[in-house]
DNA sequence: CTGTTAGCGCTTTCAT
DNA sequence: ATGAAAGCGCTAACAG
C-alpha cells in the first residue's frame, strides 16, 4: 500500500544482509522514498533537510513529504554522521557518585543537549583509580562523539595528555589547558557561607572537605581562607573522604581535640551526615554548641531531625553552560573559561545559629 | 615522519572538508595504514581485525601492526557500524531521580555494557509527563543504538506502541509485552521485611510506598498483601508522591486518624526523610512506639539519629542483567524475562525493634 | 530547478 | 596469501 514501485515486492529480499528482528521489515531508505514519489534521492534529501536555496515544485514537496511520512522514514544517523563527519554526540564523563549534585548536573547537561539535537553518552568515571582525561579521547577519534565533556572530580596534573586534540570541556574542575573550565562560583558559595556565620557573631570557623586534589574543593578551600581572614574569624580546615564516614571521623578527631569551632561548613552532603552523626554522639547540640552548613542543598535536608541550612548552587545550570560551551567549541569558538554565578542562594533552615555567649 | 608515502606531505591539503581543530592533523585511516605497510587495506582491516582464517607471513602482519600503532590508527566507529549495521551502543532511558537506586542501576548498566564493548547514551525521562516506550525507538531507527534499555517509572498501558519492533528489554518493571523484563525480587524484598517484624512481634505492618502505577510498587503492595496475609499481619497500604513531602504528609494523616500500625516499610529513601519527620514532630519514638524499614538502602542510612533498618537490593545486578539481556536480543536470542534475586538481605540498624505491648 | 555523481571509511565477498 | 571492488545510506558539488 502507498508503494506502488520498484523495491518493495520483487523477489525475497535480495541478500538482506543481517538482523530482521521478526516482523520488522528492512527501515525505509531515502532511496526508497525517492522511487515511491517518483523523484530522485538528492531532491528528497532537499526536501526533508529543508535545503534553503531550493525551489521545487510544491506539489512535489507535498509528495516528498507524505511519502517520507507514509513510509515512516527515518534518517540513518550513521551515514549522515560519516558524510558530514559529525555525529551529534557528546561523551559525558562523570563519577557515578551518590551525592545528588551529579544527578542535578547530569539532567541540565542532558535536557540542554537534547534541546539542542545532541545525544549524550555517558562514561562512568570509576571513583577509585580515575583516569586521565586523554583516555577518553578515543571517543572523539573514533568518531563516536564529537565532543567531550569531562566532570571527573580530580585536579589535574597539568600534564597534557592529548586530550587538547579534541573539543573538550572540563565541567566543575579546572583543567591545565585554559580557556576550557566551566566552573560554578565556589568562592561565592563561601563567601554566602562565612557571611552568614559572621552576622551570627561566629569567630571561627571550620570547613570539611573532600581530598584537596579536587579543583572544587581546593577553590572553596582558598575562599574559606581569604574571606575568614577579611573578616577577622579564624579558620581550620579538614579534609576528609567525600563520604559519610570521612565527616563521622574527622568530626570525632576533631572533638577529641580540645578546642571546636562555633561553625562547620561540610563539603558534600555525604560527609554532612557523618559530622551531624559525629556531633550528635558527642553530645555536641546543633546550633546550640556548633551551627553546621552544608554546601549541597538537598531536599532531604529540610526533614532531618535539625534541618540543615545549605548553600544552593546552580547545578542544573552548570550542566547546561558545559554543553553549550562544547558545542561551541565543536563548531569552531575559540575557547573560552564559563563561570556560572546564577542562581545561588543560601537555604536558612535551623542548623546555623547564634555563636554561643563565649566562655 | 614515519610516513613515507603519498597521502602525507603533497599539496596544502587538498580540499580537506571539514573542521581540522588547531593542528590535529587528520585521523589515520585504514588506507593510510595501508599504504604505509605497502598493503592494501582489505589485508590491514584483516589483520587488525583478527580475521580467523587468515595466514599472512609474520613480518607483514608485524609491519601493519607496527605502523598502526604509530600512526595511531583509530577505527572509524561510523564506517564500520555502517557497514555492519550495528553501532555498538545501548540507549539507556531513565528517570533521573535523586534517589540513589538510580545511580547504582546505572552504573551496573555502565560497567557491563563497558565490558561487553558497548557505549550507553542516556535519555532522560521525564518524571513528569512519561512518555510511552515507543517514543524512543527512533533512537534504533536512526541507527544511533542498537537496542532500548527501559528504566522509565510507569506500568505500561498494554498498548503496543511501536517499540516491539526494536530490541529492547525493560529494567526495573515490567512492560505489556512478554519476555523482556529484568527486574529485582520485589517479592523477596517484602518478604524479607514482613518476616523481619514478624519475628519482632508486629501484628500490623503498613507500606508507604509511591504512586500505584509505578511496577514496583505494584509488586511490593501484592507481596505485602500476601505475605502479611499469610502470617495473619494485619496490613495497610498508603501511595504517596515518591518524595520526602510525599512521605511527611501521608504519616502526618496517618496519625491525625487513629490506629496506627507498629511497622512501617518505606518504599523509597525519600519518602523516608518525610515519614522519619513526621513521626518525630508527632512525639512518636523509633523502634519504640513504630518500627520502620526502607526500601531503599543508603550508606547515609546508618548515620541518622536513629539508624533505619533497611532492604539492600541488587541494583548493580539487575543494571548488569539488563544489559546483558538486551545484547542477547540485538543478537537474536529469544525473549526471556529475568529475575534478579541476589544479593538481597535485610541490614539491620536501629529502626526495627520489638513490637510495643499491647494496650 | 532537478538529476548525476562521487565518496565518507570500512568490511567482505569474490577473484587471482 | 593477498588484491580488487562493491556498497552501507547519505550529502553536496557539479551538471544539465
Amino acid at each position: 500500500m502507498g508503494n506502488g514501485t520498484e523495491p518493495a515486492a520483487g523477489p525475497p529480499a535480495p541478500a538482506q544482509r543481517r538482523r530482521a528482528p521478526a516482523g520488522s521489515r528492512r527501515a525505509a531508505r531515502l532511496v526508497d522514498i525517492a522511487s515511491a514519489a517518483g523523484v530522485h534521492v538528492s531532491t528528497v534529501s532537499r526536501v526533508l533537510n529543508g535545503d534553503p536555496g531550493l525551489s521545487i515544485r510544491p506539489e512535489t514537496i507535498e509528495r516528498i513529504l507524505t511519502t517520507a511520512r507514509t513510509q515512516g522514514y527515518r534518517p540513518n544517523a550513521l551515514a549522515r554522521a560519516l558524510r558530514q563527519d559529525r555525529t551529534g554526540a557528546l561523551a559525558f564523563v562523570i563519577p557515578l557518585l551518590r551525592n545528588p549534585i551529579w544527578v542535578r548536573l547530569q539532567r541540565g547537561a542532558l535536557q540542554r543537549a537534547g534541546e539542542r539535537g545532541y545525544a549524550v553518552m555517558m562514561m562512568e568515571e570509576p571513583t577509585e583509580a580515575p583516569r586521565p582525561p586523554g583516555a577518553y579521547r578515543y571517543l572523539v577519534e573514533e568518531s563516536r562523539a564529537d565532543g567531550l565533556l569531562l566532570a571527573t572530580a580530580l585536579r589535574l596534573t597539568g600534564t597534557d595528555d592529548g586530550v587538547s586534540a579534541v573539543p573538550h570541556v572540563y565541567v566543575n574542575r579546572r583543567g591545565p589547558d585554559p580557556g576550557n573550565d566551566v566552573v560554578m562560583d565556589e568562592a561565592g558559595a563561601v563567601r554566602l557561607f562565612v557571611d552568614h556565620l559572621a552576622s551570627l557573631d561566629h569567630r571561627s570557623v571550620l570547613l570539611i572537605d573532600g581530598p584537596r586534589d579536587v579543583d572544587t574543593v581546593y577553590r572553596r578551600v582558598q575562599a574559606a581562607r581569604k574571606y575568614a581572614a577579611a573578616r577577622g574569624m579564624q579558620v581550620t580546615i579538614r579534609h576528609a573522604a567525600a563520604t559519610e564516614e570521612g565527616g563521622w571521623d574527622t568530626t570525632q578527631r576533631l572533638l577529641h581535640g580540645g578546642q571546636v569551632p562555633s561553625a562547620f561548613g561540610v563539603g558534600s552532603i555525604n560527609q554532612l551526615f557523618g559530622v551531624l552523626a559525629a556531633l550528635r554522639a558527642a553530645g555536641a547540640g546543633v546550633p546550640g554548641d556548633v551551627s553546621v552548613v552544608s554546601f549541597d542543598e538537598d531536599e532531604c535536608l529540610a526533614f532531618l531531625d535539625v534541618p540543615v541550612t545549605s548553600v544552593c548552587m546552580p547545578l542544573a545550570e552548570l550542566g547546561a553552560a558545559a554543553v553549550d560551551a562544547l558545542i561551541a567549541r565543536i563548531e569552531g569558538s575559540p575557547a573560552s573559561d564559563v563561570l556560572i554565578r546564577e542562581p545561588m542562594h543560601l537555604i536558612t533552615r535551623a542548623s546555623a545559629g547564634p555563636a554561643p555567649a563565649r566562655h
